[in-house]
DNA sequence: TTAACAAAACTTGTCAACAAAAATTTCCAC
DNA sequence: GTGGAAATTTTTGTTGACAAGTTTTGTTAA
């Protein structure tokens, strides 16, 4: 009874880490701008599931700063004020340049191909000009990295800061523009590979720097959106 | 109909982040050891809510990883594995160096006066040996540090790794060292005075990697508590 | 037409009862 | 006694019903 509190991967429900599996996707992948309603019932019927179970996810949810829940208003997904759109940057240039580091570090030939392959589609969905794609590829780049990096305390972070920082893409960027270069990307990767700790950080650094030059935080935009065809990928 | 996504500071209900605070703070000052059950019944009676909020607030805590859920075996207090462990004090050495920056930037007379006040009070509980006191406070000086950076994003998660570096140290680490040393605190506190940035977190790594070597990873250790007592302060 | 108010429809919050699983105790054979 | 199985108690998971709140709709008067 004392050695068992290792391998916890996944042990709670499958149900209810899908869900907010789902809608995190979906909210990097920018599907559900931000703001959009998530009432109890539209996630129990989409998933098929009971009331409950919508609750709690949404809990989580809210937990990690994508939705937000309000008294007897129910869950929204989160809009980010400018304010906590420059926390959310500023914390990703705390962060992300020690996991880039981390990933230099600890980077086997497995992560290698992975990435190599997922930059292979970015750079495609970006000359295809799939902008959907090349959006949740961008975004999961920087998940990839943490997870490579083998730090399962900062991974989620990351994820939820990617999360966070689609949100204010939604919201403050530019309709047109690319949220990653993917040539940045590319040059990150070289970095790892070479397991040069400082460059990764330093491109990481950069990269994201760019990134938030992307946003203009005075600027304000909202769009329609369909609930199911959002959440059933 | 647009506006109103800004001042959401403690919007939830005010009960369940009572119940959450209290269990962090009696997790950050060790009066509830590593493993310690945390049944819904118990969190009823304690604090007088139904079992819809006890259950809330053990699934807010497990999000935080303080608090490990088990499918029909309820809840308890989390036992940090060495790798976990590893990965928490890796998180730390990333964030709260910057967070220090940050704060060595953005620190005011206020901010200033109560952190000399904290101090005073940290270095006389250590003087007189009170041993709880100095715990809770020696973890608080790194989440006031965190507030003081004035990021709404990191400081959660600050608050967050100190609560698992109790756990941390209540597993692994010699029962009479100290956990923090305030003469360490004390350095930092000048250098934030100082609006020195690179010193503060130069010093902040130094102090983190101090507190890492305090603890042993092979060691294991446990010890019997009152539930009643650890959270009714 | 519009503003204010009232009513209806809907959504969320809470509770109590029940089902299912785990932990504990009891009991019996050895 | 000891080990192990069965029964009991306790704890957790789930569902449904109802209460409370919010949004929408509809109506009336200025």
């Amino acid at each position: 009874m004392d050695l068992d509190q290792a391998n916890n991967k996944a042990d709670d429900d499958i149900d209810e880490s899908l869900i907010v599996d789902r809608i995190y996707n979906a909210v990097i992948e920018q599907r559900i701008p931000p703001g959009a309603k998530l009432s109890e019932a539209s996630l129990c019927s989409l998933f098929g599931v009971g009331r409950m179970r919508a609750r709690r996810s949404l809990l989580i949810l809210s937990n990690s700063g994508v939705v937000q829940l309000e008294n007897n208003r129910g869950a929204h997904i989160a809009q980010p004020t400018s304010e906590e759109a420059l926390a959310v940057f500023e914390a990703r240039r705390a962060i992300e340049p020690n996991v880039a580091r981390l990933a230099a570090k600890r980077i086997i030939s497995e992560d290698r191909e992975g990435l190599i392959k997922h930059l292979e589609q970015e750079s495609l969905a970006n000359k295809v000009g799939d902008r959907q794609t090349a959006i949740r590829l961008s975004g999961q780049f920087h998940i990839k990295l943490a997870e490579i990096s083998k730090n399962m305390v900062m991974a989620p972070m990351v994820k939820e800061l990617v999360a966070r920082t689609s949100l204010i893409i939604g919201i403050y960027g530019a309709p047109g523009t690319r949220n990653c270069h993917d040539d940045e990307h590319q040059l990150i990767l070289d970095a790892l590979i070479n397991h040069d700790e400082d460059l990764a950080a330093s491109l990481m650094d950069k990269h994201l720097s760019h990134i938030e030059q992307q946003v203009d935080l005075s600027r304000r935009g909202r769009k329609g959106f369909n609930l199911v065809e959002a959440l059933m990928n």
